[in-house]
DNA sequence: ACTTTTATTGACACGATGTACGTTAAATAG
DNA sequence: CTATTTAACGTACATCGTGTCAATAAAAGT
């Protein structure tokens, strides 16, 4: 015997599956509760645990399927050996997805839960970058919008740190400085205007 | 009259920040109940809502204070104009008060909620960028650990589509794509050593 | 038709939340 | 010192979501 998997197994996971879809759109992923989810899928609450543990498992199982999908179509575009190109083809397909599916990401990346901790150090940081940028240098000529570049500067901030405590801090605080700061700096840089002679008056 | 407040009103606040803090320490953020926190603080829970609306209204009034100590003494240090001398002092700053409150942060950052979601999909991107990384260039030299830019690119990857989410997406897909790939080249590339002359065989 | 697997049903105990209200204690004004 | 205001206490209540269980029913595979 294979291990053919009973077709009632992969029904009543794709309703669920539909069924979370469906109310995140409709009123957003962290105000679902395992009762609307089987209510919605016209299965009991104690069904939903023969299959997922909660509510988070059910959706990693639909993200890393799209994701499957969409790495698979980055694949197929096979870009040449141009880095730059390649970069901008995954870029390209990463947000034309994200936009395709907006309301799904928004309901789930910027809930409430931990996320709203991180979403609120994001932006003060971001804040703290403009005030700061505004302060020191006002008149400067920027390729792009300013609030882009802070929101760069404070993502990187602290979801490296993030990262690095996650790691366990395999490096010193003053290596991580170090490497931010190049990481940082020569991507920040790319955003202002070429060279512009400066005279004093 | 000047608008002196109540003694009980500042103890009773400093009473549940102490609390919270020492049970993040002790159990993790997710795990705290408003019930775990006024058991420790000696009050009721009742007590607890004439001040707070819940348990992260609490915690960001202590990150506020936290972060405006960080910024004044970033300001204090007052460096030059020299930019990159700058952003070295910044991150100093911020990894270092990373790890002194290590504990604390990996608690309130990395803890279950949304945030689960968003460390799910950058530790899938970061993978997948190794995976490219290790299959495309697998004798790629390098200035820094690979997993320090797997993470850097998933980061801003994640990130920069998050934040142009919850903006209402001001910007196309491929302005977006543009800004993130100009962004992060310049500072991936960074990172591979100066120039080596390539040769064919 | 028979067997095995899976879903259904209803119920239960548990824990956390938010609120309400009368009482007690503490701080301040006069 | 006394009166008044304000905060915190003590307790209770209704609500909701969770996780689990055991007995029953249904449906697919052979």
């Amino acid at each position: 015997m294979q291990q053919k998997i009973d077709p009632r197994k992969v029904r009543t996971r794709q309703m669920l599956r539909d069924a979370l879809i469906a109310l995140i759109l409709e009123k957003g992923y962290d105000a679902i509760t395992l009762q609307a989810i089987t209510d919605k899928a016209g299965l009991r609450r104690a069904t939903f645990y023969l299959h997922y543990k909660d509510k988070e498992e059910l959706l990693f199982t639909i993200l890393k399927d799209t994701f499957d999908e969409l790495v698979s179509e980055i694949d197929k575009l096979q870009v040449g050996v141009d880095i730059s190109a390649a970069q901008l083809a995954i870029y390209q397909v990463i947000f034309k997805h994200a936009q395709e599916n907006a309301d799904l990401y928004l309901s789930i990346l910027t809930g409430r839960g931990a996320s709203t901790i991180t979403r609120y150090i994001r932006e003060y940081l971001s804040h703290s970058f403009l005030e700061e940028m505004c302060f020191r240098n006002p008149d400067l000529e920027l390729t792009m919008p300013m609030n882009v570049l802070a929101n760069f500067n404070a993502t990187i901030e602290l979801n490296m740190a993030i990262w690095w405590l996650e790691q366990e801090m395999p490096y010193s605080p003053e290596q991580m400085a170090e490497m931010c700061t190049k990481l940082t700096l020569n991507g920040l840089q790319s955003a202002f205007k070429p060279i512009t002679a400066q005279m004093p008056t």
